[in-house]
DNA sequence: ACAAAATAGTTTCCAAAGAAACTATTTTTA
DNA sequence: TAAAAATAGTTTCTTTGGAAACTATTTTGT
């Protein structure tokens, strides 16, 4: 029976999945995508920043970065304009409707992960999340490494 | 500097998504999908199943399971036939095309993991995947809650 | 026994995200 | 300094997966 199963992979595309419905749940009513929140998360920690640093900071795709901000411009969570400097680099900034949203995006984000650790103890859940940053990074970097 | 950040769901996303192109790009030169491996892995190990037990399974809705085995059936991965007790149920079964799959796909999901924990301690491993199913279930027992 | 409810699958529509090809700027280098 | 390479963004196409509406079969409750 001590047969290597990979059943964990199961549970990572589970944990994403029903991560992402809890949050869109929450986040709908308020007029955001789950997907949208990190976005808003950075724009509003971080003030102004390239947009670039998007891609860099969430380790997503260029192509969705752009899409992703594109939205947020259109219903007004964000402003972009060319940077000074370099003429082919967008400067992201939040607008007042993105910081007034972002306490209650915050809460609903920690909601969320009370959920995930419901089960745990307090230890267990700082391991948890020691672990899953390890994980992530040690993967990513592999499969990062692999594209070039 | 001490505020709730959630940052940790970046993670989940970040891991979901890196071991899913890690999956692909091996999976692919043997013709399949990494999204396909999961349901040839039950189909092998079960060898014969209602098309339901997918859903509860892999707790995937039973939209995506029709879909993804409509695909494997077309390439020709499994057979579908009709329950003879009970006309709405589908039975599927494994081909030999999967059965030889199987070992090499296997192989792929633990390289995977493999690198996904590379890092780590084997004390660690241990208790990753054991952290990780539990916030699977947790989240996802309380989102599944939320929809009756 | 038959109408209502539950169950199993399918299909359609939509959201999230990567890959690749493209444009437009900068930076390097020969 | 002009051509080549690198960088920042955008767009198009594709894959993965859920939601909801739909069909077709049981199962239940009266």
């Amino acid at each position: 029976m001590e047969q290597q199963t990979s059943e964990e992979l199961k549970y990572v595309s589970m944990l994403h999945r029903k991560t992402q419905i809890f949050l869109n749940e929450r986040t709908k009513a308020l007029g955001v995508s789950g997907a949208e929140v990190p976005f808003i998360f950075i724009a509003c920690r971080m003030g102004q920043l390239p947009q670039y640093q998007f891609c860099t900071m969430l380790d997503i795709s260029k192509g969705t970065v752009a899409k992703v901000l594109a939205g947020l411009e259109q219903e007004g969570y964000i402003t972009r304009s060319i940077n000074a400097e370099d003429g082919r680099s967008m400067d992201v900034f939040p607008t007042q409707k993105a910081l007034d949203l972002y306490p209650k995006l915050q809460e609903i984000g920690c909601r969320c992960m009370d959920k995930m650790t419901e089960p745990m103890t307090e230890q267990e859940r700082e391991q948890f999340f020691l672990l899953l940053k390890k994980s992530a990074l040690s993967i990513s970097r592999f499969v990062d490494a692999l594209q070039e």
